[in-house]
DNA sequence: CCAAATTAAAAT
DNA sequence: TTTTAATTTGGT
């Protein structure tokens, strides 16, 4: 008998897949992995196929059909089905709200006009790049100097057979030459040790800013993709601002191949004819942020997940994954390496090296000739007093750098220009009417607006309560420190590049572009800035307020502190030094000069950071040693949100084998847009036993349907 | 008495 | 989650 009922995966929250008749004799029945459109309740949506059957559980009156099936796709693979099924499982959501928005939003359009102009765009010509990737930023981002720049472009070993592979293209007559650095050994090793792989194999690439590591990313990028005309290559890079650098890397290396970016930054267009161009096997290498990793390739055969410690790639709302923790599962599903590259590794990804699990390859030294690590220096703030958050060392190796004319660049992670104002007379302080948080000065603006609801007002004049007309703003923002910049030294080109200054699409290209062609003597900026640039003229990084993140009760506040400032230290003199030109050199202005980090940071040394603070780890109990869930409610009111957690722990007791159940409590900023916010930790030592508690526990909350809005996060990130 | 606001229930 | 129907509330 031929089958006639789809079981389909729909983007709801509803935790089962739904049964569709499909009588249509005429039309072929629509395979495991089509897009179909279905009418659900009152709407029709765009619905994937999980299963087909010949028989229905549901009885007959309660089926609809199916109205028509997306046939101009080629159907989602098995592989990338049980992707989504793992990530479903793994996070305890329903199939389809996983599976579904990984799509671009045009394929699940109920127009078939989009995908059809994609698919016929795809076709004609060989090289298919998106229409962001031949506009000017790109351009001019491939005259910058690339990462990691090289004397000679000598050809390695490596290259002459795999060159010949890849130029399989007749339509292309003679190409330039691609400039193509030599690896050091180290590299060189790293690169054998990806490439000679036989199944899944995880391998940390451990270097420091400067070491190389996108040589060794792009070389074993090229040998593997000469195995096979259908091999494809998936690079992760932590934030958008990083793709246009490695994708004007890419293409110059890889002159005749099509390669797609994948980000949320594209135009609905764009989105869907890259995510069409990896879907089809036409783009041999994607290079993306974090939803790239549900991207459709069925040619996969290399991962690398570039900067790996970065919380960027964990998913922050709706489905909480992590891209890092799905590119190496989905390495494991297919039996490829996964390359993880980081100075500062997670300590989840280093515990995993340092028993085995991982292989680790470190690449020891700048592969710049003539670099040297910038030297790290402390300055106790309790002995110089800053003015205005400037120490005087610092002002004076600033003056030395406009003196020189060589580039500095301060590090705030903080944006606008006071994180709040106060009232000295009677001590009201700028508090957000809906959040428990300070409403933030911005002064190009002059306005008070909250980071956590977007919460917008005018200054006020006065003091609400007692009319003083002295308003004070308190400590210093991005936009403060320029403000005082500006006024210390007036003849300096002063640029602030923050998530502000930036909101504009292309904004932090072209500010970047701008630092990069020397017209910024001094940059200030949060952690966009220290993240990936590569500023050859940059020789002084001076770091302004980094000691909150040394007593937070977040424990992993520490370790992202380090990994930041090794990074944001790495943008110092990366290039070299020029003749006579001053030292690469850090600042890092503290009142805690004698911290342990700090010692670990100026002797550079991440893995003496690591030992101890994983042995910190194990004895207190904390990840990666132990595993973790956290449930989140929200609600009108503090009671009503931990009078749900207190039932739900309730319901979870009975279940709980090696897993304990904390006692709820507030969320740190406990409201938010007037919602009252309330978690309890989940935790334990086995994660088979979590992820079976998880999974009961999930089903008996879903059953007692309670007013409040809870959520679920394995493997939090920020407690 | 109607209409807005809140609650409950259903979705194959 | 979204959507709709059912119920309560509130002002007349």
């Amino acid at each position: 008998m031929k089958p006639l009922f789809l079981q389909i995966a729909l983007d709801t929250p509803l935790d089962a897949l739904f049964d569709y008749a499909w009588p249509y004799n005429d039309l072929p029945v629509p395979e495991v992995g089509s897009l179909v459109v279905v009418p659900f309740g009152r709407r029709e949506v765009m619905g994937l196929v999980a299963a087909v059957s010949s028989t229905s559980a549901l009885p007959a009156e309660k089926i609809r059909s199916a109205l028509a099936a997306r046939t101009e796709l080629q159907a989602l693979g098995e592989r990338w089905l049980s992707l989504c099924a793992f990530a479903a499982e793994y996070y305890h959501r329903p199939l389809g709200e996983v599976a579904l928005p990984a799509l671009p939003k045009q394929l699940r359009s109920l127009k078939p006009g989009p995908l059809l102009k994609a698919l016929k765009k795809l076709d004609p010509q060989p090289d298919q790049r998106s229409a962001r990737a031949r506009r000017k930023p790109q351009a001019a981002a491939l005259e910058e100097p690339l990462e990691e720049p090289l004397e000679e472009p000598l050809e390695g070993p490596l290259e002459e057979p795999v060159q010949a592979a890849a130029d399989l293209s007749p339509v292309v007559v003679s190409p330039p030459p691609p400039h193509r650095p030599a690896l050091n050994a180290a590299q060189a090793e790293a690169v054998d040790e990806v490439t000679a792989a036989t199944g899944f194999t995880p391998v940390l690439l451990f270097g420091v800013t400067g070491s190389g590591k996108t040589e060794v990313y792009l070389h074993a990028a090229r040998e593997i993709l000469a195995r096979s005309p259908h091999a494809q290559v998936l690079m992760l890079v932590p934030e958008i601002n990083l793709t246009p650098q490695l994708l004007a890397h890419v293409q110059a290396r890889f002159p005749d191949m099509a390669i797609a970016a994948l980000h949320s930054g594209l135009a609905e267009g764009e989105r869907l004819q890259n995510w069409v161009a990896a879907h089809t096997g036409k783009a041999r290498i994607v290079v993306g942020t974090r939803l790239a990793v549900l991207a459709s390739m069925p040619g996969l055969a290399l991962l690398i997940v570039d900067e790996e410690h970065d919380p960027s790639y964990k998913q922050q709302d709706g489905l909480r994954y992590s891209a890092r923790d799905l590119g190496v599962w989905r390495a494991h599903q297919l039996g490829i390496p996964v390359v993880l590259g980081s100075a500062t590794p997670s300590l989840e990804t280093w515990q995993h090296a340092e028993v085995g699990r991982y292989r680790r390859l470190a690449l020891a030294a700048r592969a710049v000739p003539d670099a040297v690590l910038p030297a790290v220096r402390l300055i106790d703030l309790e002995r110089d007093k800053p003015q205005q958050g400037l120490s005087s060392l610092l002002v004076s190796a600033l003056q030395r750098r406009l003196e020189s004319k060589e580039q500095s660049l301060l590090f705030l992670n903080r944006r606008g220009y006071a994180p709040v104002i106060n009232c000295d007379a009677c001590g009201w302080v700028s508090n957000c009417e809906r959040c428990t948080a300070f409403m933030v000065l911005h002064k190009p603006e002059q306005r008070l607006r909250c980071h956590h609801c977007s919460l917008e007002i005018r200054i006020p004049r006065s003091c609400p309560t007692c009319g003083n007309i002295d308003l004070q703003p308190m400590g210093r923002g991005t936009q403060r420190i320029e403000e005082h910049l500006q006024a210390l030294f007036p003849q300096a080109r002063i640029l602030r590049i923050d998530a502000d200054s930036t909101r504009r699409k292309g904004a932090a290209q072209a500010a970047f572009d701008s630092v990069h062609q020397g017209d910024v003597d001094i940059l200030v900026g949060t952690q966009m800035v220290a993240k990936g640039h590569d500023f050859r003229n940059l020789t002084l990084v001076g770091v302004l307020n980094p000691d909150t993140a040394l007593f937070s009760h977040d424990y992993r506040a520490s370790e992202r502190l380090f990994a930041q400032l090794m990074q944001v230290a790495g943008r110092a003199g990366r290039a070299g030094q020029k003749q006579g030109g001053n030292p690469g050199e850090v600042l890092v202005q503290t009142r805690y000069p004698r911290h342990p980090l700090y010692a670990s940071l100026s002797a550079q040394d991440y893995a003496g950071f690591a030992a101890v603070t994983l042995a910190e780890r194990a004895s207190a109990g904390l990840p990666p040693f132990v595993h973790q869930a956290l449930l989140r409610a929200e609600a009108k009111s503090m009671d009503l949100a931990l009078e749900f957690l207190a039932s739900a722990a309730a319901l979870g007791s009975g279940r709980a084998d090696a897993v304990a159940v904390h006692d709820p409590i507030p969320m740190a900023i406990s409201r938010v847009a007037n919602v009252e916010r309330a978690q309890m930790l989940v935790e334990s030592t086995s994660r088979p036993a979590l992820q079976a508690f998880l999974r009961s526990w999930m089903q008996a909350l879903r059953a007692m349907k309670s007013r409040v809005r809870w959520s679920l996060e394995v493997d939090p990130m920020e407690i």
